[in-house]
DNA sequence: CTACATTTGTGCTTTATAACACAGTTTTAC
DNA sequence: GTAAAACTGTGTTATAAAGCACAAATGTAG
């Protein structure tokens, strides 16, 4: 872990929405205890049943949030993108951790003590604020996500999670390629389904011209059908 | 609606979770703004799509938060017993409802317009806290429950219901039987499954000895062996 | 470069669960 | 108190999705 100076590396105007609530004081403060930690691909950040130590935010790369539940099905619950704070709801919960994290690609993690945190959000409101709004939103997508993923069928849980990944990582320059290049069985982890079933049905999509596949390259074709595809479930 | 002064009927130390953090002045505050509501068996406390306008307190009865999903099936989100606080999410997370609630039984809950909760929380970083805390439970219940309804089978996720209702509301003089009498479409609609699944899957239950069923009256007779098969799914 | 492991793809079988149909029972409304 | 509606129970059928087996392709390590 490596202490760095913010200003010097001019992350903070990216992080935004937590810093400006903060007045100089506390900004140095936080500047203070903020450490970055690289991860390769595919290591593991965070375990199930582990204690949270620190409010983690995703500098560069791309992170999972699952959980191993039955028979060894994984279940990815969220992915975070650059700018998005994790980690500290098993804190605020106090509770150990009951998900775990770990990078789809080389990512860099920026770290910041929970118990500094705490300190910052006793002394200012709108930091409180900050939380309480990221906690309802993320309350709110997955009380939406339980429902799509028991009631959906394949196709429509598929469609959703190829929108939700155009969505959340973008397209490359050729306005139609997913920035992310998952593999099939990520692809089913995400969208609750077997690996099997997420080769064919994206077999599917790609024979009903609603996308394309070379290896984990997709370009979405027809968005529109893909909507309603998801929407009809 | 009926304005109500909080020391004559004294509620507030059922409250005290969320009460606890406020001074005097802020208690005063929030006895002038809280009022009364009464609904009856099975209406609606609010619908998906409207706006969140106030804090909602059960005081008396059951209510659950529940969405409808893809042909008309019905999910029970959540289920909240006395002197739980819910209504607030959508309004912090500065979205319409995603959800909708409804009485279960003859309910009473209190209810405080969210500008005045806002107000409070921007004096007070204990309520702050008192918010983050209750809802990163709900974040973690969210996400367990979103792995259970998918990963598990029908028996699994019935005994899963039964526990939690054991848990949540308790049990009768006898010591066996669940303090709450839900249809057996609503205990499908807990459970992820059809309401002919929820019957049949009760009766099995019956069979082995697990439960008795008497109408909507069930007994928990073998708690262990229901641990047993709501873990291995 | 070769060997081994992992990922992807495809066909076939099995199974869990939904869907449907209908009868008996209980609750609700007038 | 009766009619209608809602709920409960059970058997049968249909089907979506999992499970399995195996081959081909791709990636990785020595």
């Amino acid at each position: 872990m490596v202490k760095i100076n913010l200003s010097d590396i001019d992350i903070s105007d990216k992080l935004s929405d937590m810093w400006a609530p903060l007045n100089e004081e506390q900004r140095v403060f936080l500047a203070n205890n903020f450490t970055l930690q690289n991860y390769k691909k595919n290591e593991t950040i965070y375990c199930e049943g582990e204690k949270p130590t620190h409010l983690m935010c995703l500098i560069s790369g791309k992170v999972k949030i699952y959980k191993d539940g039955v028979g060894g099905r994984s279940q990815i619950i969220r992915m975070m993108k650059p700018t998005e704070y994790f980690g500290y709801r098993a804190f605020f919960a106090k509770e150990d951790f009951v998900t775990a994290a770990s990078a789809f690609e080389p990512s860099v993690v920026g770290l910041v003590p929970m118990d500094a945190v705490t300190k910052l959000v006793a002394q200012n409101n709108n930091l409180a604020m900050f939380f309480i709004r990221q906690l309802s939103i993320d309350l709110g997508i997955a009380d939406e996500r339980t429902v799509n993923l028991t009631q959906k069928h394949i196709r429509g849980r598929l469609a959703e999670s190829l929108l939700f990944l155009k969505e959340s990582y973008g397209l490359e320059e050729d306005g139609s390629t997913l920035s992310i290049y998952l593999s099939r069985e990520d692809l089913a982890n995400l969208s609750n389904m077997t690996t099997s079933n997420a080769i064919r049905t994206l077999s599917n999509f790609a024979t009903e011209h609603l996308i394309t596949i070379d290896g984990r390259k997709i370009k979405i074709i027809d968005e529109e059908k893909l909507k309603k595809i998801s929407k009809i479930g």
